[in-house]
RNA sequence: GGCGACGUGGCCGAGGGGUUAGGCAGAGGCCUGCAAAGCCUUGUACAGCGGUUCGAAUCCGCUCGUCGCCUCCA
């Protein structure tokens, strides 16, 4: 079965046809920086993280390009936010844009997000910014009013196509500012006139100014990945408006179709809110990470559909925390019978039983990414190797290679939510590690022979205070290392 | 006011005209020195009211409710 997708832009799920055959040009519209990611960034870019790990794991060659958005634009009380961070810093607003990129930077790597394969920078882009604008002047979809750039919705009829929104009703909604220097009250700035006090500003042929929120993406995504490309991402709450001025100025710009495909994720709400500054309940992603692997927090945005809304609570995280350690089990496991030495053959079926998950993990990743479903068919697989791992029938070395295979192929290499840290790094502590508690297992295993269970149980205590949960079985005692 | 989503068992969340989602929590049992983990068994779910249909949680209409967007926002 091949890959279908759910396009904005029709509102359908729609095969997927790349415009190069094994290739898939992907934009992303990147965060604002200007103060630190919260989780609601983490849901967006995890989402989009998967898809993108998907399309290569499927076979195409992927070019993923992400913004950052360091120009700044302006709030409603007419102040910059990359500049009210800064006066709020008490530092240069590059000082902000550099704090606040780094420490994106470090909360995606973080949640095991893969680096895009470009970001650029808006303020790095601005003569393409300001090239994009003159041909929207010269091509008569934009004008000029007191230094600013004005795109003109009503020169454009497919305005609106994206968000399903009418200019018409726009107007009798009656919430739309009007500025007597617009042609229209929908019109948005291209260019905005910067006043001699406003920091980030540059030449143009208006005169002094800085570029307007929507035509960084137009400039960056056609830069580097050409006029029409197959896939663009982000948040469901930018789909109006910078999405439908985005593709607006785009296709007006080039004449030509923007993007393929639209994939949007639904948003990420806190114990049924939106996260947002005013209501002061923002979760930053570094803070939840000190308390929950980010494997945790993947396994919690991946068990609801990415375009769905998601509602973080407490329960929810635990939940999601339990689960992990469940859809892990049978990889700790597979290894530590590894390390231990297995048999040579067995009977096991488990083959036919990896083949079956595989096949049914790709078809739900086929169907729009449904990694709810996709995750549902490994619990299953759990539920059976369990079965098999502990039961009475030895099981061969191959047998425990192909599902820890599996695992590596699935679990870790789409969904990133295989454990990392220990022994990845520094393969010799992880050996003594491993020795080590082999040590005291055995200890413990000949405290219980002479049944002196006082000492057996302050081995397995202290452990378990060290974050190493033992657990006693048929074949003797496995542990566990807790993230 | 306009546009748009959505309302599923104690909780989180898929699915979607007749046939098991899955996870967490709970109950009983097996195993265990005791635990833990695992295994077996166990759940009268689909907001309400109408309609279409042999049959609706799934389609249509209305009502109620929640949320998002319409201003910067992932």
């Amino acid at each position: 079965m091949a890959l279908n997708v759910y396009n904005y832009l029709t509102r359908d799920k729609e095969p997927f046809n790349p415009i190069t055959e094994g290739e898939v040009k992907m934009y992303v519209c990147g965060p604002t920086v200007y103060d630190h990611a919260h989780i609601g960034h983490g849901k967006t870019y995890t989402s989009m993280d998967v898809i993108v790990r998907y399309l290569r794991y499927s076979g195409y060659r992927v070019t993923y390009v992400q913004n950052i958005t360091d120009v700044g634009h302006i709030l409603d009380t007419g102040e910059d936010r990359i500049l009210k961070g800064a006066r709020r810093d008490r530092i240069e607003p590059m000082q902000v844009v550099e704090t606040y990129m780094r420490s994106y930077l470090d909360d995606m790597d973080a949640l095991k997000n893969t680096r895009p394969d470009i970001m650029p920078r808006a303020a790095a882009h601005v003569p393409e910014q300001i090239e994009a604008t003159e041909k929207l002047i010269e091509l008569g979809h934009a004008y000029e009013a007191n230094g600013s750039v004005y795109f003109d919705v009503k020169s454009w009829e497919n305005y609106g196509r994206l968000s399903g929104r009418k200019i018409e009703e726009q107007e009798e909604s009656g919430r739309i500012e009007t500025r007597t220097e617009k042609r229209n009250p929908e019109d948005f700035a291209l260019w905005k006139a910067a006043p001699p006090e406003h920091i980030l500003q540059w030449h143009s042929p208006w005169g002094r100014g800085y570029p307007g929120w929507h035509i960084e993406c137009t400039a960056m995504a056609t830069k580097y990945l050409g006029e029409t490309f197959d896939i663009h991402g982000g948040g469901l709450e930018n789909m109006f408006p910078h999405n439908e001025c985005e593709m607006a100025q785009s296709e007006a710009m080039t004449g030509k179709n923007y993007s393929n495909y639209w994939l949007l994720t639904g948003s990420l709400t806190r114990d049924g809110v939106k996260m947002s500054k005013s209501l002061g309940n923002s979760l930053r992603i570094a803070d939840l990470l000190k308390q929950y692997p980010a494997e945790v927090l993947r396994l919690f945005v991946l068990s609801a559909h990415y375009r769905g809304p998601i509602d973080i609570s407490d329960d929810a995280i635990v939940a999601a925390q339990k689960g992990w350690e469940r859809l892990v089990g049978p990889y700790n496991q597979a290894k530590q019978m590894l390390s231990a030495g297995a048999a040579d053959s067995d009977d096991s079926g488990i083959d036919a039983i990896i083949a079956d998950t595989k096949a049914k993990f790709i078809a739900e990743m086929d169907d729009d990414f449904n990694t709810p479903k996709a995750i549902a068919h490994l619990f299953d697989f759990v539920h059976k190797a369990n079965t098999i791992l502990n039961g009475d029938v030895p099981v061969a070395a191959s047998t425990l290679e192909a599902l820890v295979a599996m695992y590596d192929e699935l679990v870790e290499g789409v969904l990133g939510l295989l454990p990392s840290g220990a022994g990845q790094g520094d393969e010799t502590a992880a050996e003594r590690q491993d020795g080590l508690i082999k040590l005291l297992i055995d200890l413990r295993a000949q405290a219980r022979v002479n049944k002196d269970y006082a000492t057996s149980d302050q081995i397995r205590d202290q452990l378990k205070e060290l974050g190493v949960s033992l657990e006693d079985g048929k074949d003797g005692t496995k542990y566990r290392i807790a993230s």
